[in-house]
DNA sequence: GCTTAATATAAGCGATAACTTATATGATGC
DNA sequence: GCATCATATAAGTTATCGCTTATATTAAGC
């Protein structure tokens, strides 16, 4: 568990992982995105999907000469499974105001489903 | 948003946090309690002190000459929105059982109330 | 089997973060 | 107002992390 807050440390690994959640890509539609955003070397972009893989955030598969990454679940459900408690914590002293806008938003995902295009943060 | 995983990267202050969503603590006691557990110091504990402070995660208000902490909603509700797409993504593509782990596990805590003891995994 | 393309690993280096010790600040009790 | 307790800040050092360049690995196509 101490491990997935490491890796969500990186704001690069967790720009990763936000191009994950839109869908699969290679290795190499990866380090294009990056390079061209926050600019890292081909190395570099690498080195942060091996830390993604080693910690469960992501898998990879070969294919042909590529490989291809997706989503690991597991990491996720430990970090939500840590946040748990600060949820009651919020119920018993704070008025978490923050909290429900943020479950709020997600509620409101569920029910929209088809929208127009996504604009980026 | 940044920010708010920068904090969390640090054991020592996912601890601290721990300690505050129990309930509110002087700096002194959470001194003790880090120092017991981790070996630091009280300075390096006030440093850690200081930076979920200003980073919205803790509040202080002075009582007498100590100061009480206490947990700080908003920077928990940033964590939560920005996991909000990863939520998305699990549906969309993966069977995702941790996260449904954590979920029930959070679900039924609302229901039970008043069971068994239960065993940890 | 050699070349090229796609990706990963190795080695080294500089920045930054997290400690330490020493000291300042600020409230309390006499 | 001075001593004391509780806490914060300052300054300096070390360890870690995230990058870079250089090179190794693996697959495909000819």
């Amino acid at each position: 568990m101490t491990q997935a807050f490491d890796v969500l440390g990186s704001p690069v690994r967790r720009r990763i992982l936000e191009l994950l959640a839109e869908r699969s890509r290679t290795s190499g539609e990866i380090v294009e995105a990056i390079q061209r955003e926050l600019d890292i070397s081909q190395p570099g972009v690498s080195q942060h999907l091996s830390v993604l893989r080693e910690s469960g955030f992501a898998t990879s598969r070969a294919e042909g000469p590529r490989r291809v990454y997706e989503l690991g679940a597991v990491p996720f459900g430990e970090v939500e499974a840590w946040l748990d408690r600060f949820r009651g914590a919020w119920g018993e002293r704070l008025d978490a105001l923050a909290t429900e806008v943020a479950r709020g938003k997600r509620e409101r995902r569920l029910q929209r489903a088809k929208e127009p295009v996504r604009r980026r943060a």
